[in-house]
This record gives C-alpha cells, structure tokens and sequence, in this order.
DNA sequence: CGGACAAGCTGA
DNA sequence: CAGCTTGTCCGG
C-alpha cells in the first residue's frame, strides 16, 4: 500500500491506495502516479511506501504508474516550504515534477560530467578580476576544516564583472545548482559552462539530466529541480525580486534555496553585486578587493534637480547631453504605484466606471459577498475585475465597453510624452519599451526582432532594462519616488534597478555612462552606487530595519479575503505575533523570525476558501 | 476540483 | 411533488 497526494489543491491529504505487484518496483517515494477519485482519474505523488492498511477499508489500486517525479528530498522540502509559506505541498510539489513524464533518467554524454575538474593552477590568470572571482568562490565553497556545517556565504560582486568564473567553481566540486533572476542569464551561464565542459542542464526542459548527475542552470523554478549527488548551490543576483513568486504562496527562492543547502549538507553561494539585508543575515559577508569592485561598476553622474531651472522639466543639460551622446541609449521613466489609466487593446476606450464615469483600475481582491462564487484561490480576481477610482464598491468586469474585448492595456502617458520630446530633442526615432510591449519572440516579428528595442535611443520603464542586454548610456529621468516610495522595500528596489542598468553599461571600462536626476543625491543608495560600496546603503538601512522592527529584523505576513477578520482574532487570541489592522481590509500579521510566524500561521485552524495569507509581502 | 446528496424554490 | 438550483460535504 502507498500513501498518495492528489493533485486537486482541495484535497491537500494522504490518500491510501494499493499497487498491483507488477509496478512495486518502480514506486518509490515521490513517484508520478494517477489514481482513481470519486470516478475519475486524477494525478499524484506517491509520498509514503510500504505502509500497512487500516482493516475494514476497502482500498482501490494506483490507475497508472506515470513516471518518475521529486525524490524523498524535496518532497520534504516542498513540506518545510508549505509551511513557510502558509501555502499547499501542492503548489511546491508541482514545481518540482518534470513538465513532461519522464520514465528513464539518461547517460552522461560521452566525455562530459555535471562537474569539471579543476583547472591546473599553474595556469596565470592575466585579468584579476577572474583570479579574484575563481579565488573567492573557491575559498567560500571548500568545506570548514574543523569539519563543520557547509558554509553560507554572501558573495559582493560587482555588476560588470564576470559571474562564470564563479559558477566554474561550484560545479568543480561536484553537480551544482545554479540559479540567475532572469531566464535569459541561466541560458548565457549555461552556454559558458558547456563550453568548459560541463554537462548543464536547463531548467525545466532537462528536468532528467539533473535528476541523472547534470549540473542544473535556471531561474526562480529550478531550486525545485532534482540534482543528484548536488555538492553545491549559488544564487546570482540574490537581490532580484524576481526570486519571489508574486502570487500566494509568496515562497522566495534565495530562502528555499538556503534551506535545501543546509539539509543536502552543501555549501550555499549568495551572489550580488548590492546584496539584501536577508543575504547578509543568513551568511559569511564577503566582498572583493576595493580596486575589483569599483572596476566593476561604471561611473555615476547625479544630476540635482533642485538646482535646476524649472523650465528645463525632466532634460536639464546632464541629461541632454547624455542622450545626444554616442552608442546605444536607455531612457528610464520610472511609474511608482498601480497604474491609474486602463484602455482596451482593440478599440482604444478607456475603462470608465457605468455608474460615475470615473477612471477604471484593475482592482484587488473581490469584495461584498463575490466570494461564494466557485470558492478557492484559484481564479485571479486582480485580472478579471475593475474597480472604479472613486468608489470603491463600484465593481465592473474587466471587459471594454466599448466592443467587449477582454484584452486591456495599461495606459503610460508619461513615457509616450517623453519619447515624443525626446525625438523632438535629439532629431531621430526613440524605441519605447514598457511591460506591455510585445515580448521578444513571442511571435511579434520574425527573429525576436523588436522595432521598439532596435531603435538606438529607447526609453522605457523598469522593463527596458530587463529586455536590453548591453547600452552605453542609462539614464533614469527621476529617481525622486524610487529613492522616497512609500514601500519600506523602495530604495532597496531602486539599487536593484541601478545595479541591473550598470550590469548594461559593463564595467568602468567599458565607459558607460550612469545618469541619474534626482532631489536626493546625497541619498545612501546614490553614495553606494558611486563609492561602488554597496555597504553605504546596507550600513544605515540594517539599522533602520532594526528600530522599525522590520525584515530581516522580523517576519511579516498579511491576511487579506472575507475570512481574514475571523482568521486574524484567532491569531490575536493564540498569542506569539502582532496582528494589527484593518487597514484597507488587511491585517498585518507581525513575528520575531520567519519560523515564528510559520508556526503561528499554522496554529490557527484555517478555513477552505476566503482567506488569503502573503507572507513576506512585497507590497508593504 | 467535481460528484453526491440534502435542502430549498417554483410552477402545474 | 417532480424538477430544478444552490449549498455543503468529502474523497482511500
């Protein structure tokens, strides 16, 4: 008899089931199989192996033996995150199953392993960036002599220097597990290490290879990819946003990531070039040579707004200049906030409210008794309904009015207007490039060829940056709300930004030129971009952090749907953590460490439906 | 989730 | 009171 988890998020228990003495050999804990569910045929991972069957109950045999899925270890992981998170084993165990069946793990290819050996030391390095990377990366991953827990370490690393040396000193200790924030950099860290040598795997497509001894390169997703005989685990960009899944379960992959490190018994390697509070609390700061790190990052020009003639708007000379200048050129516009102005795609109507005519946003969770329809988390209210500005009760789906397409924009007046004055400036077309331009090679242009993102001058929100891969020139038009927002995450995400816009420049070098306008250009973010010291910034807000009792300093979470007033008075009355609230229908849960609030969370009996738990919000 | 079943509403 | 909708329960 197997225990059995069914694939259907309401039933989140163990199911028993018998297996027809043909398959006992392939099942193992953490097996794909499909069972019989009241008359139907649903998917499962086998969880539990070889357990005696209670008397009486009249059990069905396992359908299906579909493939092989998570090992014993992140099926307990996807446990441990379950309960981080305040989320299902599900969700978590669904990202750790191939996205096809695999039935067959397969070979190493000839001459290739999921590590390299080590390259042979007499070897002179002439750039000593790479001698230093390959040096710090290798003191961090080589055991403690005195045969101690693997270490944590929190790797600084400069935005413009090369992070392969890096990944090549993991993978020399064995099959490693290499995350990057974006996509397009696990590919590119891919292509390096198979150039080594090293047989690579991508995630998900090679879900197998990994499963079989490959070394495993991905984003997000893939600290949930199998690796077998793992010996090592880096994290680039550890900072990136881009680690935390916005939807709930709100599981952030640099802690799942700490975790599973911990209990593989590997060393862990945290990389970034401005590293979070939440990276330097966890693990071993190290940092380059002075001379590496300011090599790393370009130079930084801070235009003061505040000196500037008013009619000069958002172009003062700096800034002019800049854009005039020579090469490929970034134009960022940073919108802080929801967007305010939705039109449809089709026939270009703006969203307007039936009963008031105010402006339409895409509005949050349903109110006033919406909930009762279909239960459960799983339809996105945020994407289907709209929610007039002024009253907040006047709901709408998201549907134009005009010709009933489903399909809405977000309107961006801001950077249509700049691009429009900009080309007025410099005499030539500007590329605009938001979150809502066509994806590259998502079938807009033959080649991934984006007219917006070829143009020379582009300018764009946040997304530009992610989208182009090399300029000579960023400039961010106003950084004032980025450095001031009202999230207590704002200026950590601002540095975040300006990190991504100098890994485009390259290193000083290379002459890339850093501009920013601000009214705060003493602000510590601004110091530490140009001292190349990311400690300006991380030094002060530590200590903030600390005095407004606020992560890494404590764990947040907050309760959001119908059921979270009575979930939060539970949670009152169970003692532990802060509850404060409403605000706005939130509550905001509020503990000493992130296992505090786990256990908390998970001792008050929790309803089906109607509540909604965030932990580790973004948002707030 | 989706089927089973009970309770409630409606119309002849 | 059949025939239908809506709500609640539960899964091996």
């Amino acid at each position: 008899m197997v225990g059995v988890l069914p694939d259907v998020p309401a039933v989140d228990r163990i199911l028993d089931y018998l297996v027809p003495a043909r398959w006992a050999a392939q099942v193992t804990v953490g097996t794909v199989v499909r069972v019989p569910l009241q008359g139907r045929r649903v998917r499962g991972w086998v969880v539990a192996v070889g357990t005696e069957p209670p008397a009486g109950l009249p059990l069905r045999e396992v359908s299906r033996i579909s493939g092989i899925g998570p090992g014993e270890d992140l099926l307990s992981l996807a446990g441990w995150a379950a309960h981080r998170w305040a989320g299902r084993r599900l969700t978590f165990l669904r990202a750790a199953t191939p996205h096809r069946i695999v039935s067959l793990l397969p070979a190493p290819p000839r001459g290739r392993r999921g590590w390299v050996p080590r390259p042979d030391p007499e070897v002179e390095d002439a750039d000593r960036t790479l001698v230093e990377a390959r040096r710090l990366a290798r003191e961090a991953l080589t055991p403690p002599a005195d045969g101690g827990a693997p270490r944590v370490t929190t790797l600084r690393w400069p935005p413009g220097a090369e992070r392969l040396p890096i990944a090549l000193a993991a993978v020399e200790r064995g099959p490693a597990l290499l995350l990057t924030a974006a996509q397009a950099d696990a590919e590119a860290l891919a292509r390096g290490l198979h150039q080594a040598g090293c047989w690579v795997a991508r995630h998900p497509d090679d879900w197998a290879a990994g499963a079989a001894g490959a070394t495993v390169v991905g984003s997000r997703a893939a600290v949930w990819s199998p690796v077998r005989e793992l010996a090592a685990v880096v994290v680039f960009d550890e900072h990136d946003e881009r680690y935390q899944d916005e939807r709930a379960p709100t599981w952030h992959a640099r802690d799942v990531a700490v975790e599973r490190a911990r209990r593989a018994g590997v060393p862990l390697l945290l990389v970034s070039p401005v590293p979070s509070l939440e990276a330097l609390a966890v693990g071993e700061r190290r940092v380059p040579s002075r001379s590496v790190e300011r090599a790393g990052w370009p130079a930084l020009t801070v235009v003061d707004r505040r000196e500037l003639d008013p009619r000069q708007g958002l172009y003062p000379a700096a800034v002019v200049d800049a854009v005039r200048g020579e090469g490929r050129i970034v134009v960022v516009h940073n919108r802080i906030g929801r967007a305010r102005l939705l039109a449809c795609t089709r026939c270009g109507e703006l969203c307007r409210c039936e009963r008031c005519g105010a402006a339409m946003h895409s509005g949050g969770p349903a109110r006033r008794g919406e909930a009762s329809q279909g239960g459960g988390d799983a339809g996105g209210d945020a994407a289907t309904w709209l929610r007039c500005a002024t009253d907040p009760d006047h709901r709408a789906p998201a549907v134009c009015l005009g010709c009933g397409a489903t399909r809405l924009a977000v309107l961006r007046p801001g950077v249509s207007r700049i691009r429009e004055e900009l080309e007025a400036l410099i005499g030539e077309p500007v590329g605009e490039l938001t979150a809502a331009s066509p994806a590259p090679g998502s079938g807009a242009g033959p080649g991934g060829l984006d007219p917006a993102a070829d143009a020379r001058v582009v300018v764009g929100t946040e997304a530009a940056l992610h989208r182009i891969r090399r300029a000579d020139a960023v400039v961010f038009l106003d950084l004032d709300q980025g450095l001031l927002g009202a999230r207590f995450r704002a200026a950590e995400r601002t540095l975040g930004q300006l990190a991504l816009a100098a890994r485009l420049l390259g290193g000083r070098r290379r002459d890339g030129r850093l501009v920013v306008a601000t009214r705060q250009p003493t602000h510590a973010v601004l110091e530490a971009v140009l001292h190349a010291d990311p400690d300006r910034w991380a030094e002060p807000e530590r200590a903030r952090r600390a005095l407004l009792h606020l992560p890494p300093a404590a764990a947040l979470a907050v309760l959001e749907g119908p059921q979270a007033a009575a979930f939060a008075a539970a949670l009152r009355e169970a003692g532990g953590v802060d509850v404060a609230g409403p605000t706005e229908d939130r509550w905001l849960v509020k503990a000493s460490d992130p296992d505090r609030l786990a256990d908390a969370l998970a001792s008050v009996s929790r309803p089906t439906a109607g509540l909604r738990i965030v932990v580790d919000p973004a948002g707030i």
